[in-house]
RNA sequence: GUGCCCGUAGUUCAGCUGGUUAGAGCGUCAGAUUGUGGUUCUGAAUGUCGAGGGUUCGAAUCCCUCCGGGCACCCCA
């Protein structure tokens, strides 16, 4: 047997069901954000490698997926240089180019070279694939669509609100419960800062970040692996486990972290975001929750993260407040925040739950079923007219046995089917089959447009 | 990068203390029904048992290597 054929780990085809489902995913966020005002753009697949490398982490960098330069890249390192290398430091040399990694650092490249031609404040939204060289499990790929919106330009809070704001839409009309939980990167460093360990916020964010999963008994022992000594782990324990309304956490918050300047702005800015909250009906709860900690180390302000109620999921959607994203591309003092749902994700959960509309899964409303040259020239021009009416239709190709025409719409849940033969013909009308209850009407031509509503 | 589990018709799996010709459900195809699908009935096809090597009179079954898939950690959408 030939060698069967295989696509790389991690990535997926997708079949026309599927894609009518994710089509579904794709148009939904789409008219979100363009109901508020986000205009869409697309970045290339590959950045440089420059844009991309340290952007991330050391973790991201490992994780972008490099391109091979084309043409002699060997005589790019010299023989010497070969044997002491490491592995990281010739991809460098082999590679100048990568596949995007996420779609935020692209947009930040983007509004620096574009900084001329866009006005301020810029919100823009972008749908497209990135890829990551992770290793694949449950609701992670390596080929994956993020659906962002950012908003660059403005340090209002009302932006964070607003992408709140177009969460809860957006997963309304999903169907799917969710929880918001926000948090403020400035507390967590006020958090650091007065249990007096201010460089290892990172450590401790990750650990924290953690309780839900494996327990405080385990957050406080990764803590002390990471160094921080008992007092300390103390002084923290009251932080963690916080509890009660966002109102009672703040005030308990206040009191803690009364010393920390940045952390007082971060609760500030918490308190006024929630404050806005109240002015718009929300359907799902916006929680405090200060293990939120996302690991993309640019975020310097707000960070919110959504999780599905009802499916064990990872976050399906996340973002935050960047201060200076552009700076590192040269163009210092511009604000950014934005968010980013996982298409993927959403498609996971949507299926488990199957909630999707009727409609993603049928395409074509209309087959005819062909008898015959005779027939199909009386069906053809009224085909034309129905298409001409936005009415999807087609007409089965070949002359084929009835039973298999009939199959062919049944297995594509094709609703109706229009049987025309030489006695529809000679009264000038056309049958009509209704797929769900097996009922059959004689219609005159123009009534045909009819089937569109029902 | 670390750890664990799994590869048998298109698919989901059974068979695995080695022993004739490798099975079942679903799906596929054909017919019952030459102008009627989805239900029903009847019949049929389908496999290098992931690949290679070893042990044996004999391997889907035991051992080794490789390849592929899944899950968890790490990290993340």
């Amino acid at each position: 047997m030939a060698q069967q054929p295989s696509i790389p780990k991690g990535t997926r085809d997708f079949t026309p069901t599927e894609m009518m489902k994710r089509n579904y995913i794709f148009d939904t966020i789409r008219s979100v954000y363009k109901t508020y005002g986000y205009l869409p753009i697309e970045t290339p697949a590959m950045e440089t490698l420059q844009t991309l490398m340290g952007k991330y982490g050391e973790e991201g960098d490992r994780l972008i997926f490099k391109i091979l330069n084309s043409g002699d890249f060997k005589t790019s390192v010299e023989s010497a240089d070969y044997a002491s290398a490491t592995s990281l430091a010739l991809a460098n040399k082999f590679c100048e180019k990568a596949l995007r990694y996420d779609l935020t650092v692209p947009f930040a490249r983007f509004v620096v070279m574009h900084r001329n031609e866009i006005q301020l404040p810029f919100k823009r939204f972008q749908i497209q694939p990135v890829w990551r060289a992770d290793r694949p499990q449950k609701g992670r790929y390596r080929e994956f669509y993020q659906c962002d919106a950012d908003i660059v330009g403005s340090d209002s809070l009302l932006n964070e609100v607003e992408l709140i704001q177009i969460v809860d839409t957006v997963f309304c009309k999903f169907g799917i419960n969710i929880s918001i939980k926000l948090n403020n990167r400035k507390i967590l460093t006020g958090i650091a800062e007065i249990i007096g360990e201010p460089d290892k916020i990172v450590d401790i964010t990750v650990a924290i970040d953690k309780l839900d999963k494996i327990g405080i008994d385990n957050v406080n022992a990764e803590l002390l692996e990471k160094g921080l000594t008992a007092d300390e782990i103390n002084t923290l324990q009251p932080i963690i486990l916080l509890e009660g309304s966002n109102e009672e956490k703040f005030e308990k918050l206040k009191t803690i972290l009364a010393p920390s300047e940045t952390g007082m702005k971060g609760i500030a800015e918490l308190e006024y975001i929630f404050g806005m909250l109240q002015n718009v009906s929300m359907q799902a709860a916006v929680q405090l929750d200060l293990t939120l900690a996302r690991g993309l180390n640019y975020y310097t302000g707000a960070i919110l993260e959504v999780k599905a109620n009802d499916v064990e999921m990872g976050s399906i959607c996340g973002g935050g407040r960047y201060d200076n994203l552009t700076g590192i591309f040269g163009m210092p003092g511009l604000s950014g925040v934005g968010i980013s749902f996982g298409a993927d994700r959403i498609y996971d959960v949507l299926n488990q739950l199957d909630a999707y509309p009727k409609d993603t899964k049928e395409a074509t409303k209309l087959l005819f079923v062909n008898f015959g040259d005779a027939e199909v020239a009386y069906i053809m021009p009224i085909i034309a007219k129905l298409r001409k009416a936005n009415i999807a239709c087609e007409l089965y190709p070949d002359a084929a046995k009835m039973k298999k025409q009939m199959q062919y719409a049944n297995e594509r849940n094709i609703p109706f089917v229009a049987i025309v033969g030489s006695d529809e013909i000679a009264q000038n009308k056309v049958m009509v089959k209704n797929m769900l209850t097996g009922e059959q009407t004689l219609m005159d031509k123009d009534e045909l447009t009819s089937i569109h509503t029902a």
